[in-house]
DNA sequence: TATTTCACG
DNA sequence: ACGTACGTGAAATAT
């Protein structure tokens, strides 16, 4: 029976630490430690989580280039030399892994990938289990059915698990295929170049279809695009050499007896003594917890430990057990490993419940009835069931005829609520923060020891990975729902933002339906006009160069051409649309340039993409909707971003037209809330001309112009609304008077006498303001209508300019988290009503202040008095919530 | 991976 | 001396 092992790219995985952790990480005497701790901790991370009886580190040998460089010179010849902070860490990693006795693999003339490449080999053919930890996505070609390769990705602790389907999945082409890709598109990191023109996308789309680089020429007839078929055929020996270099030698001389290696003979006393030089007290605590001698020393702070069982899914008397143990029980944790984000090609693959006591997970590996039967027998029980961020869950399941009720407590939301400016929700930091006990699987394992040897090492992890996370999420609601409490945010929690959650899971499985044609034509235009730009930008500069390469057109613009440079950015010139509109003056080629952004903006972002991202399975595009994602509590959308699909330019325009009712004859209702951020601004200032104002429905900008000039309404010029407009947005913004000087194009005095007016009119403004402010600084937060949160640490900076964005965000959270408050309620409430009466049109898109229906004509009007009476009426606010609605054909047709 | 730019409310 | 309005997500280029 083979052996399990770790191997590791020493260089790799210490490079990778060092440019990702802070240099200022160093022992008191200045001795930089950051690249060996972030090497340890990844060390100490694999050992613990893939358990394997022996670790090999691998390094690259002395003239390991040589093999390369004799086919191709200029391989890794840009590398700068290893950095010195660098090149001493590498002699600790190396010193401390002989007293872990870890064996460091090195041989001259070899990179660290061949000999890792050849031990995995060897690994593979006795048996074996290998998993390989890197930074080098060359090293996907090693993956087999038994070497997966973990990746590590952004910074260090992050890593991906690769197994042949994985790199099927993301690469559409199997492992040894891989550096036909890499021929292909090349590889900037090691200098290769491959074929020009060709990227990771182009690569990949040929290498699947083709099958490899010889099929690839055989076929150049078949390749679409003249351009890039002669690049292709003009590099064909560069794509091969190429291919050649990313090819990692599987056959190097090396004589490691694997069988003799293991873990665990280390010299403790040394490993202690070292680290402790380094001056690494947690890695010396984890070391000693995993000799599992953490306890002898220091039983004080050893941690508590959260016992369960794990019951096996597959089995009807398990099943059955599971079932009796609920009966007691008031609520159930539920957790899910699903692949794939977004509704398209989410699946579930396993699901995991916890009773409180046992736990069972039920893999789906086909659909069989029994599973499915089961699973829905525990989804429908009386329990009340615990997720965390079970939106994907819930979708999955849904796609299986599998329904949940009585969903109450999602901790990811719930974790949310509590401090909507951590940005990630991740389990285990949860249970970190929140619980922080040991967890151990007790008595009967899963699975049953005689069957164990039937199945693979990984599918144990994800059992047990399942059911701890269902164990996690069950004591976490607890302590979660203390503090919701505690914070007055229960009522909001289970009102708005778990049904929401249910709501949002519906938006994303319902989808939009696109008209691909429109865009696809949209792009040929766009495509065309980008040529005929970028032709007279290179006569008017004189030669050609890459207009979408900022550092480029700023060389252009202010060294060549000599136009003054207005702002700069840390790196060099600035060449946004502000400053590129100050120059149009200067030079013609100002304006082309302006044009050109625009264009291949919205061709690189909605034309071409969009229409990739329909849903065979559906013929519509499905995003997501972020419920966890904004520190002010609007819901955010990706995968595409629906929320920022264009309005303002008339080719933007253009693209909503293209956003069409899914089913024939039905049609779009669109309702927006008008001025909603003011309205609220109104309410919570109490500002009586706001107040008033809105009270006569008047049109707010039309009259702060008239109040902040001093002219009656009908005497307001459409210019001087358009600055009124910009003041109130200000206002809205917490702006100050340069801010808002430079948005009006007048001087600074200007600026300010004009704010100064503005206060003196809106006193309630003024007093709303100071409020937000005083109250923020006292509590440390400040909370929307509904008491929603978010901390304002920045409030209590020593830095003036960081004080001041605290200041900002105190005025501005309150007004933009209540409108976000507003129309999730509205959604809830509308999504309800919905059910209730049994309709058959559906909520499709939110845009902050914007909902988007698709409604069968038979419920056109019905809809239409529904929605505007549901989102008028979520709050008695003092001024009226107003809503805008109709009805049509496109998205393009409303406004 | 970080930076710049720009689409939306 | 410097940079200056709030909240997002995504693409392309540079490093």
């Amino acid at each position: 029976m083979g052996k399990n092992y770790v191997l590791i790219d020493g260089h790799g995985l210490a490079y990778r630490a060092f440019f990702a952790l802070p240099q200022t990480l160093t022992t008191t005497e200045g001795q930089p430690t950051n690249a060996v701790y972030g090497f340890m901790n990844m060390l100490f991370k694999v050992m613990t989580e893939e358990e394997p009886d022996a670790v090999i580190v691998a390094l690259d040998g002395p003239r390991a280039e040589l093999k390369r460089t004799a086919e191709f010179p200029e391989y890794k010849a840009q590398r700068p030399p290893m950095p010195d902070e660098l090149r001493s860490q590498i002699s600790l990693i190396v010193e401390l892994l002989e007293a872990l006795g870890i064996p460091v693999v090195q041989l001259e003339g070899y990179e660290a990938d061949d000999i890792i490449g050849t031990l995995s080999k060897k690994i593979s053919d006795s048996e074996g289990q290998a998993v390989i930890v890197t930074g080098d996505r060359d090293a996907l070609q090693l993956v087999g059915e038994r070497v997966k390769v973990l990746l590590t990705e952004k910074g260090i602790s992050e890593v991906k698990a690769y197994g042949v389907e994985k790199v099927i999945k993301k690469y559409g082409v199997p492992p040894e295929k891989i550096p036909d890709i890499v021929g292909l598109k090349g590889d900037p990191s090691d200098n290769i170049p491959g074929v020009p023109g060709i990227g990771d996308k182009g690569a990949q789309e040929l290498i699947s279809k083709f099958g490899s680089l010889e099929d690839l020429y055989e076929n150049l007839d078949k390749i679409g695009g003249a351009k890039r078929r002669e690049s292709i055929e003009n590099n064909r020996e560069m794509a091969f050499l190429s291919r050649k270099l990313a090819v990692i030698d599987r056959c190097v001389p090396i004589d490691v007896d694997l069988d003799s290696l293991r873990l665990g003979q280390w010299d403790k006393e040394s490993v202690i003594d070292k680290m402790d030089s380094l001056e690494f007290k947690s890695l010396i605590k984890r070391f000693l917890e995993f000799t599992k001698e953490a306890d002898h020393e220091d039983r004080t702070t050893a941690k508590e430990t959260v016992e369960f069982e794990i019951l096996d899914g597959t089995d009807p008397e398990c099943r059955k057990e599971f079932q009796k143990a609920l009966e007691n029980e008031i609520h159930i944790s539920v957790s899910g490993k699903t692949e794939n984000k977004g509704y398209c090609d989410i699946q579930i693959e396993s699901i995991a419940f916890f009773s409180g006591d046992k736990a069972i997970v039920i893999p789906f590996d086909e659909d069989d009835e029994q599973s499915i039967g089961f699973v829905k027998k525990v989804l429908s029980s009386h329990n009340e069931k615990v997720v965390h961020d079970g939106k994907g869950i819930i979708e999955a399941l849904s796609k299986k005829g599998i329904e949940f009720s009585n969903l109450g407590f999602d901790t990811a939301i719930a974790a949310y609520l509590l401090n909507p400016s951590l940005g990630t929700y991740h389990l285990w930091n949860l249970w970190e923060n929140n619980v922080g006990k040991r967890l151990a699987v007790r008595g009967r394992q899963y699975p049953e020891p005689e069957q164990a040897s039937l199945l693979d090492v990984n599918q144990v992890q994800d059992v047990t990975r399942t059911a701890s996370e269902a164990v996690n999420i069950y004591y976490l609601r607890k302590p979660l729902c203390q503090k919701l409490q505690q914070d007055a945010m229960l009522d909001l929690f289970k009102d708005i933002e778990m049904p929401l959650m249910l709501v949002l899971a519906d938006m994303e499985k319902n989808g939009v339906a696109v008209d691909a044609d429109i865009l696809k034509s949209l792009s040929a235009e766009a495509q065309s006009s980008l040529e005929a730009l970028e032709k007279e930008i290179f006569e008017l500069v004189g030669h050609e160069f890459n207009v979408g390469s900022p550092k480029q057109l700023g060389e252009v613009l202010f060294e060549e051409l000599g136009l003054p440079p207005v702002k700069k950015t840390k790196t060099g010139y600035s060449t946004d649309s502000s400053v590129l509109e100050t120059l149009k003056p200067y030079h013609p080629v100002a304006e082309k340039i302006i044009e050109h952004r625009e264009i291949s903006k919205l061709k690189s972002t909605y034309f071409d993409v969009l229409p990739q991202l329909i849903c065979p399975a559906t013929g519509r595009i499905h995003c997501s909707f972020n419920q966890t994602a904004t520190a002010t509590g609007r819901i955010s959308s990706s995968n595409p971003n629906l929320q920022n699909i264009p309005v303002r330019t008339e080719l933007g325009k253009k693209i909503r037209r293209a956003f069409i009712p899914g089913e024939e004859g039905w049609k779009l209702l669109v309702a927006d809330y008008s001025q909603i951020e003011l309205r609220v601004l109104a309410h919570m200032s109490e500002d009586s001309l706001l107040l008033e104002a809105f009270a006569r429905d008047a049109d707010i900008h039309t009259e702060t112009a008239a109040s902040l000039f001093g002219v009656s309404t009908d005497q307001v010029t459409p210019e001087l609304r358009r600055m009124a407009k910009v003041v109130n947005f200000g206002v809205v913004y917490g702006m100050g008077f340069y801010g808002l000087s430079s948005r009006m194009g007048m001087s600074r005095e200007d600026a300010m006498e004009y704010i100064n007016r503005y206060f003196q009119k809106y006193e309630g403004v003024k007093r709303y303001r100071e409020r937000c402010i005083q109250e923020a600084a006292e509590k440390g937060y400040t909370e929307t209508l509904l008491g929603r949160r978010r901390y304002v640490k920045e409030l209590s900076s020593s830095n003036k300019q960081t004080r001041e964005l605290g200041e900002r965000l105190a005025i501005n959270t309150p007004l933009q988290g209540t409108a976000a408050d507003i129309i999730k309620k509205a959604m809830v409430d509308v999504s309800a009503e919905l059910k209730m009466r049994k309709l058959k049109s559906r909520m499709i898109l939110q845009i902050h202040d914007e909902l988007i229906f698709e409604v069968s004509p038979d419920e056109a009007e019905e809809l239409k008095d529904m929605v505007s009476s549901l989102m008028s009426s979520v709050l008695d606010l003092r001024v009226p919530l107003k809503v805008d609605l109709g009805i049509y054909d496109n998205w393009g047709e409303a406004k």
